[in-house]
DNA sequence: CGAATGCAGAATGTATACAGCATCGTGTTC
DNA sequence: GAACACGATGCTGTATACATTCTGCATTCG
C-alpha cells in the first residue's frame, strides 16, 4: 500500500507526473496482475490523485507500451511473449545500428569523440580496478551513459524518438539485462566482449565506417539476447530483469 | 471555420476520435500555422466538444509526433525540417529491412505468399493496362496493402508496432510521396523500378535469403527519397506532399 | 530612455459531477 | 436443473467549475 501523504509537494511536479511515475512503477513491480484491468478509480486511492490525471497517465503509459488499449474502455496490464521481448531487443539493435551508421557517415565533432571516449575509459576503470567484484551499478550508468551518446552523435531527433520508445520497455533497455550477468561466472568475459564492441564502434564511427559501425551495434544487443536466454532458462536469475513480471513464460519442466 | 453541426452522433464514436481526427485534420491542412501554440478552448470552439477529449486528443497527436509539448505547459504544432523527413523515411526503410528480414528467415505462411503475390499481380494489372496515364490512387492504395501485407509476415507486434509511429507521420508513410512522380516524364520508369523491387524482396523471402530481403526494403524506401528531393526543388510539386505545411522549406533563390 | 516590477487576462492543471454502457449476479421460468 | 432475462453495480466517457501559473503589457522608477 502507498500512503497518499507520502505527497512531495514540490511545485512544477504536476499531479499527472507523479501518477504516471507512481503508476508504471506499480505496473512493473507486478503490484498489478498482468492482464488485468486497472480501475481509474482504485488508481485514485492508491496514488492520491483525482481521475483526470489518472486518466493522463494511463493514456501516456499505453503509448508507452507498458498498458494496452480495452476495446469496450480503459485499460489492461500487458503482457509479453518471450518472443516480444527477444523482438524489442532486436528492434532496439537495428536502431541503435541506423545510429552509428549515420553518425559514421556524416561524422562526429571532436567534442562528441571525446565525450564518447571519456566515457569508455571510465568503463575501463570500473573493469580493470575491481578484480575481484565488478561495481555493476555504476557499470550499468556508464552503459547507458555511452548509448545515449551514441544516439546523441546521429544527430536525429526522430530517430531518438523512436529508440526512446523501444527502451520504454524496461527489458528492452541498453543495460537492462546486463545484471542478469551477475551471477553468471562468465560475467568478466560478456563485459569485456561487450566493452570491446564499444570501443569497435567507436573506432568505426571514426573513421567513417558505417556499414562496419551499422553491424557492431547490431551484433551488440544480441548479447542482451543471450542473457535473457540465461534468465529464461534460470528462473531464479528473472529477479534481476526489471518488469519481469510482465513476461510470460513458457513452460519449462 | 468548421460548423461544429457536422457532428455525425454516431454512437459508439467517442468524441476523443472525433477530437483527434479532426485535430489531425486541421494540422496537416495547416489552418493552425507551424509552431503555433494550440489553444484548448480555440479548439473547443472549432471541434463543438468539450475540453476533455481535446485534452485526450493533443496527447495523443504529441505522442504521433504531430504536436509538441511546450515546457510550461500546451503544445505547439511541431515543424519538420528537411533533414527530418529525410531521416523519418530512412527509419522506415530500416525497419522495413528488418521485417523483411524477419519475415525471410523465419519463413512465412503459404497464405501470405498467396496475398502478396496477389497484391503484386494487381499492382502489374494496374501499370500494363494504362499505357497513357495510370490510376494513382489505386496504385497507392495496393503499394500501402502490400507494405502492410510485409510487416504482418514479420509476424511481429512489436515491429508492427514502431511501424505505425513512424508512418503517423503523414510524409514518411510508404505511399506519401508517390504522388509526386505524376508530373514527372520518368513516373513509369521509376514506377516499375519500385515494382520491381516489390518482386525482388517477396522472392527473396519466399527462399529464405534474409541480408538480401532487407537490402531491397532499404533501397526501395529510398525512392521516396528522391521523390521528396524532387518535391523540395519544384515548390509546385510540393502541394502533393501531405502534411506539406509542416515542412520547414530552406530559402531556394 | 531603458529596465524592472506589478497587474490583468488567459491558458493550462486539477477536481468532481453526471450520463451511458458493460458486466455480473440473481431470480424466475421452462 | 439449466437457461434466459432483468436489474443492480461499477466502470468509463464527457462536461464543467475552480485554482494556479504563465504571459504580456503598461506603468513607474532609476
Amino acid at each position: 500500500m502507498i500512503k497518499a501523504a507520502e505527497n512531495g509537494n514540490d511545485r512544477s511536479v504536476t499531479q499527472t507526473v507523479k501518477a504516471q511515475l507512481a503508476l508504471r512503477d506499480l505496473v512493473l513491480r507486478g503490484e498489478l496482475n498482468p492482464g488485468e484491468r486497472v480501475s481509474e478509480l482504485q488508481m485514485v486511492e492508491r496514488l492520491g490523485v483525482s481521475r483526470t490525471p489518472v486518466r493522463m497517465a494511463l493514456v501516456r503509459l499505453e503509448e508507452e507500451g507498458l498498458l494496452e488499449a480495452i476495446p469496450s474502455g480503459g485499460f489492461s496490464v500487458k503482457t509479453f511473449s518471450e518472443k516480444e521481448v527477444f523482438e524489442a531487443i532486436e528492434i532496439r539493435g537495428t536502431l541503435e545500428g541506423l545510429a552509428a551508421r549515420l553518425a559514421a557517415e556524416r561524422g562526429v565533432s571532436r567534442t562528441d569523440l571525446r565525450n564518447a571516449s571519456d566515457c569508455l575509459d571510465a568503463i575501463d576503470d570500473v573493469m580493470r580496478h575491481a578484480s575481484a567484484e565488478i561495481d555493476l551499478l555504476r557499470y550499468v550508468e556508464l552503459n547507458a551513459r555511452f548509448h545515449d551518446i551514441l544516439i546523441s552523435m546521429a544527430d536525429s531527433q526522430a530517430l531518438a524518438r523512436q529508440l526512446e520508445r523501444v527502451n520504454a520497455l524496461p527489458f528492452a533497455s541498453p543495460s537492462a539485462l546486463v545484471p542478469v550477468q551477475s551471477r553468471s561466472p562468465e560475467m568478466n568475459y560478456i563485459l569485456s566482449v561487450a566493452q570491446d564492441q564499444h570501443h569497435c564502434v567507436l573506432t568505426a564511427i571514426e573513421r567513417r565506417e558505417g556499414a562496419r559501425a551499422e553491424a557492431i551495434m547490431r551484433e551488440h544487443a544480441r548479447i542482451a539476447h543471450r542473457n535473457l536466454e540465461r534468465a529464461l532458462t534460470n528462473q531464479r536469475d528473472m529477479d534481476l530483469v526489471p518488469g519481469s513480471v510482465l513476461i510470460k513464460r513458457r513452460i519449462r519442466a
